[in-house]
DNA sequence: GTGGTCTAGACCACC
DNA sequence: GTGGTCTAGACCACA
C-alpha cells in the first residue's frame, strides 16, 4: 500500500501517531489491506507526509504491540495474520459506532432530530468529493 | 439555566473545559439558552460538577472572546446577542456537518456504503439508551 | 453639569466607578465644571446611564476623599475649592502624559516613527466626529 | 526572537499575560516577528521573566485562537500564515488608532486643542528617555 | 455576590 | 525537549 493513500493532517486535534494507528487498523479491517501486505517504510511515509520519522515509528510499534502488525526481517512491517483482519461488515459498523454516538450527543444538543440528520449523512455521503478525502491529497 | 444541564465528564479526552465552552455553543446555537440569559455563575459550575473554578471560568474566557457570552459585572456571564444564537435547522445542520465528515471518512477507511451506516445511525438515535435521556427531556 | 454630557461604557474594560472619577477630574481641570458647580445626583447618574447607584456613588465618595468634590447637605456633590480646579494648559497637558506614552509604546513595537503617528493624531482630532463623542450619546 | 525583548511589568494594572499577547500581536504586525518564526518556549519565557509558566502559556493560547501564532507540535510556537503579520505602515497605523482616540477623548475633556495635544506628543517621541530603549535598538 | 489573575506544583501527551 | 490540563488556594476588583 502506498504512502499517499493514507490522510495525515498535523495540524488536526488528534495526534500524528494516532491517525495512523487508527487508519491501519481501519484498512486492516476492511480487507484493504490484507493480511501479509507490506505497509510503506518509516521513511517513506515520513517523508511524504513531512513528519519526524519517530512519530511513524511510534504508530507502527504501537500496532506491532497490538498484534495487528509483524515486523519482518528486511523486510519492514506487514499485517499479521489472526487479529481484527478481514472483519464482516456488522463488525465494522460496530467499530464505527463511537463516532455515531458522537454525531447523536452533538445533534441532542442542537435540537436536530434523527430524520433530518440521516437525510444530511446520506446526502454528504453520496456527494462527489467525500468519501475518499485521501485521494486527492496525493496532489 | 442549570448547572445539571451541563455534562463534565473529567474521564473524557477532551478536557473539561473544551466540554463545557461546546455544550454552551451548541445549546445558544439551538435556542436552549436564549439571548440574554444567563449561565450557572462559575463556583456554581465548578461545585456541581466537582470540577475547580478556574476550569470553568476558563471556558467562559473563551466563549467572552469568541462573542458567544458577554461579561456583565456584577452579574455574570450572559449570552451575547448576534453570535450563532439562535440558529435555524440548516444552519445547525451545518453546525454538525464535521462530525458527519468524520464519519464518512472512517467509514470509507472501513469500506462501508452509505446505506447501512445511515441505518445503523438512525437505529442508535432511537434507541431507548440513549447517551443524553436530558437533552429530550428538557424539550 | 447634565449627566447627559458622561460618557459611560459599561462594556470597556475599565470599570465603570473609574470612568465617572476621571472624567469628573478632567472636567475639573479644564473648568468645564467650576468650583461650587454642583454635580447630577446619583439617582440621575444613574439612571441616566443604566448603572447601580452603587457605582455611581462609589465614584462620588472616592472623588470626595481625594478633596475634588464635597458633600453639600441637601444639595448634593460640588466641586471643592483648592483641589486641581482650573489648571493651566500646561498642568492639563501633564494630565495627558500617560495617553501619550500609551501611543508611543505601541507605535514602538508596531515599528511606526513620530511623524506618521503625529499626523494621524492630528487628522483624528480635526475629523468631525471625534472631538466631543459625548455629544451624540444623547440620542 | 529573543524572550528579552519582551517587556514584562508584573506591577502594570494590565494582566501579564494580557502584555505579552499584545506584544506578540504588535511585533508580528510589524514584521518584527516573521511569519514562522518561533517564540521563546513557555518555560524559557516564564523564567526569564520570573513568572509561572501557565501565564505565559495562557498568552500563547490565545493567540493561537486568534490565529495569529500556530502550535507546532514537538517543535513549539511560531508564527502562523496570514493573520495580520507584516501589515503595511497604513494597517498599523490603524491599528494604533484606538490608542489615538483614547487620546483624543481625553484632551476634550481636558479642554485641550489638537496643536498642543500633537506637539507634546512628538517632544516625548524623541525624548531620549524613551519608555523602551529596547524597540528602536533592534531595528 | 460576581469573575479575574496568579502561583506552585503535579501529571500527561506528543515529538 | 515542547505545550496542555488540572488542582488548591490565595488575593483582587467590581457591582
Amino acid at each position: 500500500m502506498d504512502a499517499s493513500l493514507f490522510l495525515v493532517t498535523p495540524a488536526s486535534p488528534d495526534p500524528i501517531y494516532r491517525q495512523v494507528v487508527e487508519q491501519v487498523r481501519r484498512f486492516v479491517a476492511a480487507g484493504q489491506l490484507r493480511v501479509g501486505e507490506g505497509l510503506p517504510s518509516v521513511r517513506e511515509m515520513a517523508e511524504h507526509h513531512a513528519v519526524n520519522p519517530m512519530t511513524i515509528s511510534r504508530a507502527y510499534s504501537q500496532l506491532e504491540a497490538e498484534g495487528v502488525l509483524e515486523r519482518r526481517r528486511g523486510v519492514g512491517m506487514v499485517v499479521a495474520a489472526a487479529r481484527g483482519a478481514g472483519l464482516t461488515a456488522e463488525e465494522r459498523l460496530r467499530l464505527l459506532e463511537p463516532r455515531l454516538r458522537d454525531v447523536i450527543r452533538e445533534a441532542g444538543d442542537l435540537g436536530l432530530a434523527a430524520g433530518p440528520v440521516c437525510e444530511r449523512l446520506h446526502a454528504l455521503f453520496l456527494s462527489p468529493a467525500a468519501p475518499h478525502p485521501r485521494a486527492p491529497a496525493t496532489r
